[in-house]
DNA sequence: CAAAACGCGGACTTATAATATCCGCGTATG
DNA sequence: CATACGCGGATATTATAAGTCCGCGTTTTG
């Protein structure tokens, strides 16, 4: 229905955060700040850490961060590192097919890139090259101009108390205490 | 896995057979000619011809014609009538679940388009741009630029003699001779 | 006028991808 | 050594795309 899906808008919001935090930021602490599904954006971030945009830190207290500044990180490579780069159109060579060929296509009817996938490839870069002009700090800038100075603190204060509240969330795992 | 599928790629290439054809060809011919599934191709011209970009005549030796001169047809128009119209990206608000909000998102978060929303829209409409700035003329003209004269006899001699051949074709139907 | 060849559109099936969840492992912290 | 992480494989669940089938009305043609 669309190019892009839900993966690349939860990954975008979520690196959002991570937008001058030095410290890691969990998957789960992204997930349910935001009300997005956990095991599913934990599932999409480590694409981006292969892909070089973000470092994971193991173990307790650990998680993720900008691998660089936000300004040198473009909506272009998340998209790419999240969906996998993605075209337009699938060119299937429909050209060559022509029942006038008889199963042997000549040549001048294959060379060279099909007219119809061409026209679809500069429309695909013109896109590319748009999402390749906004980088994140781009991004984040539209949002805290609209934002009140207080929420920035809350959004804060929200961030350190989470070792604590984690402990009543919703999402418990049972090691092995589930018996009646 | 790729915003335009298969039926755009079907009717684009379908459709450069009708530039300059006056005759009406059937959904039928076009798919035999091009070893593309008939009945698949078949559904998509309908949608062609509520958008205005055919005409159809219905009865015996009926088919479909371009509703305008080729040049005046582009690619993205032809596109937005098999497709709908996709959008690049689907926003689905994310930034109005924050649990800080509380279920209440203020005003200053959700008014607007959303930044992320807002680099897509950009990137949707380059790719549009660049649709509309090719017409079918111009495919049809890049294709024959490349094919020798006499194709052109062959292929308006196939046309002529489909009446005949689709006698035998292998896509026959049975409307009560199926009996053992 | 009846058969044939069309377009039209709904119902249906199948294939494939997107979305989402679950579980076990290794790792760092305190 | 218990906890909270990241990691990755396996699995379930939808949703969409791709493709087929069938019955209806229309137009030509013999």
């Amino acid at each position: 229905m669309a190019l892009y899906g839900a993966s690349t808008e939860y990954v975008l919001h979520s690196l959002l955060w991570l937008v001058d935090n030095p410290e890691p930021v969990s998957s789960l602490d992204l997930a349910e700040l935001q009300d997005i599904p956990a095991a599913f954006v934990a599932k999409q971030l480590p694409k981006l850490e292969k892909a070089g945009l973000l470092i994971a830190s193991e173990g307790l207290r650990g998680g993720y961060r900008l691998a660089n500044p936000a300004d040198e990180i473009s909506v272009l490579a998340v998209v790419d590192a999240v969906e996998g780069r993605k075209s337009l159109f699938n060119c299937q060579e429909i050209r060559g097919r022509c029942v006038l060929f008889d199963q042997q296509p000549p040549r001048w009817a294959t060379q060279g890139v099909c007219g119809i996938h061409g026209v679809m490839l500069r429309a695909e870069q013109a896109m590319r090259q748009e999402l390749s002009q906004t980088s994140l700090a781009d991004l984040a800038r539209s949002v805290r101009d609209k934002a009140p100075s207080p929420f920035f603190g809350e959004a804060q204060s929200w961030f350190d108390g989470r070792v604590q509240t984690r402990r009543t969330s919703k999402v418990r795992q049972r090691k092995r205490s589930d018996v009646s």
